[in-house]
DNA sequence: CGCAGTCCATACAAGCCTGTATTGAAACAT
DNA sequence: ATGTTTCAATACAGGCTTGTATGGACTGCG
């Protein structure tokens, strides 16, 4: 069967691991949708037969229960715990606008793409159900602390979570600057809040943002 | 082939049109999504072979692109038109909110599925944010119209419009009662106009709604 | 009555995907 | 060096989907 010799191989290639295939499963899952995470699709993509995926998993549903277990290590408690002890309401707010900027803390494109995937699986929907109350309440907590009623508290926590979903829903992030969303901070903060942002901590956070911009 | 005498088959059975063919394949797109939009899986539901789909249609493009343009001739312009002519800030809002309410004027089921299917179709990707950029700018208008400034009148603008984007995408409006939905009104209103809504306005209105909801 | 148009059933070719079973080839340990 | 473990290629069976080709049944019309 082999009639080729072997060709060099020379660098020890580091055979494939299952966090590989996961880690495949999620760019397709991402870029094309739960549909297309399929075995034959990763294999070739990663340049392999789906003999190895055999190896490191039992099925598909084994793989794509992976990949909810990956996202929840991921993004789940990131948004609760950036606002879980800040000392003031602007920084508060600031403090959320930075989670959703910084994707290393926060992947926007995976929670859309796990979001999608939910709107037609009835378990994981309960859990992204359930996720987004812990967020929306977690804010709806932050704005009590700082002098916020309940039912307002409760409602502006909706609107600003919400709207920075849409936000990525619509891929709103990815055609604007971060220069042209800092532009607009005032205005984002005035509605959310219902106040005025402090102009000392503003300028600061807009030195912060566009200092790490060009590291 | 045919062992069987035909079935009375008595009420003639008035034969499909391409209508029933697309009602059934939005239904599905809403219910499992775009890739679910099998040709096997309609004929299945409508209890037709595919030999029928292929006398009405030339292929599942063909369909696609139908329900692409039913969408358009639907949902298309009906946000733009609800606000072109309210005659004062506070109804302009709650039309805004009765439209988002009323699934006859707007269908956001349809309209959530379109978007999920557009997220991974470049060409209805542009289509999708034409539409919205629209709607955005729509509202846009008609804050200034009420004299709020260019930059916050469009901020306000896209943090109702997103809002109420993510409440069909989490499935909020699903699992909450009107007269839940009601009870935050006054709190929706000042976050997203900074202003409070006129006590004799917002009592005509919920007695509206209510009145609708028991025709 | 017969003919044409409308609509659907059936059968077939080709492609794609999953899962299993078996073989093959490196790497590691004894 | 020899055997075991790790990983991947290959081959096969079953199922599902699209698209085409063709024939049948029913309708309306001349």
């Amino acid at each position: 069967m082999t009639l080729l010799a072997p060709p060099p191989k020379s660098d020890r290639q580091p055979r494939l691991t299952a966090a590989h295939w996961i880690e495949e499963a999620l760019n397709t899952l991402i870029a094309r949708g739960i549909d297309a995470v399929q075995i034959t699709v990763l294999a070739r993509a990663l340049k392999v037969t789906r003999g190895s995926f055999y190896w490191h998993f039992d099925s598909r549903d084994d793989l794509l229960s992976a990949l909810i277990h990956e996202w929840r290590a991921r993004n789940t408690g990131v948004i609760v715990d950036a606002i879980a002890d800040v000392p003031t309401l602007d920084e508060g707010i600031l403090e959320l606008f930075a989670v959703w900027v910084d994707h290393t803390r926060f992947d926007p494109d995976l929670d859309s793409a796990i979001r999608a995937w939910a709107k037609h699986d009835a378990t994981l929907s309960q859990i992204m159900t359930a996720e987004d109350d812990a967020r929306i309440n977690a804010i709806a907590v932050f704005f009590e602390r700082f002098g916020y009623a309940r039912k307002e508290a409760f409602i502006r926590a909706r609107v600003i979570y919400l709207t920075q979903i849409s936000f990525y829903a619509l891929g709103i992030d990815a055609g604007e600057s971060v220069e042209t969303r800092l532009n607009y901070l005032e205005a984002y903060f005035q509605s959310f809040t219902g106040r005025d942002i402090d102009p000392v901590i503003c300028a600061t956070y807009r030195a912060r943002v566009l200092g790490e911009g060009r590291p």
